[in-house]
RNA sequence: UGACACCCCUUUAU
DNA sequence: ATAAAGGGGTGTCA
């Protein structure tokens, strides 16, 4: 197995990456598609002022309009190695949509307070909630696992195509 | 510990801070001492069974008894990144001495609670009201304040004398 | 409901 | 080794 988990008979991986410069504030994220081991399309591209994690959450979004855009109905596989985009997806997503999307942890810290990018996570939410075939997984990052590599570099070529436009 | 000749000029300035872990139980307290923004004296000790709010308010405690053992007279300001610890010194402490140490129910009916730590703010109060002098301030924690950094690890290092007693 | 502090964990970036 | 973006919990006050 060069690229990719095991059992990637039919549908797709989708790995998807975000990164973040703190000193620029300009961000990155980027998505490539496998099916059976072989890269078939990827995408990318550049936010001016973001964060870390919100760039996370753009790449899920990015891939899952491209599936939503190519192949509708297909079963999908979206690895992530940010633990926020992934529970997010998973855990967090029908809690903070019950809770109208603000934080409601009694005595934490960020309390009663709106989701940072709220607005994502609502498009990441409709469309998920939409396309039921769509699984979003966590992988760990910088391991040596191909997808997860090589979009890791695309993200930051993403990142760095906002200082040449 | 280090130690200097108490200042003659005007005042010291301490900063104090605790430390908790809420897995062992175990507290760390420190003070460290400054004239003339130059380190002169310094303390911390640990606790094996606390809370976060007892070991700021055990921080200011011993802050004081340094001052009355080594420059009792001299202006000082002890300067806490404790909300609690500062309001309680400068707000409550009065309130609650009136009260004779317990917190009043709005409803008037049910039971009187004692304050929390009731033992170590009698301390803190019958010295603080021999001590004219010495003022409690609040500053922010985690800001790069030279002098609450220096508290905050001398703090730590009091929790972990714990295991090696 | 708000504020402050304390502890643990994840990811990213330099 | 630094800082920043998140999650969970605790103790306290109004």
């Amino acid at each position: 197995m060069t690229s990719g988990p095991p059992g990637a008979r039919h549908g797709f991986h989708v790995f998807v990456d975000g990164c973040h410069e703190p000193g620029s504030g300009h961000g990155g994220w980027a998505f490539v598609v496998y099916r059976d081991d072989t890269e078939v399309a990827s995408g990318f591209g550049g936010v001016e002022r973001s964060t870390n994690n919100a760039m996370e959450v753009t790449a899920v979004l990015e891939a899952i309009l491209w599936i939503e855009n190519t192949a509708a109905g297909e079963p999908a596989v979206i690895w992530s190695d940010s633990v926020y985009a992934v529970d997010g997806c998973n855990h967090w997503r029908p809690i903070w949509k019950n809770n109208g999307w603000k934080k409601s942890n009694p005595g934490g810290r960020g309390r009663n307070r709106p989701i940072p990018d709220a607005d994502i996570w609502k498009d990441v939410d409709t469309r998920l909630s939409g396309n039921p075939s769509i699984a979003i997984a966590w992988c760990k990052g910088h391991s040596g696992i191909a997808g997860n590599e090589r979009a890791d570099a695309l993200a930051d070529q993403g990142r760095r195509s906002i200082r040449r436009t």
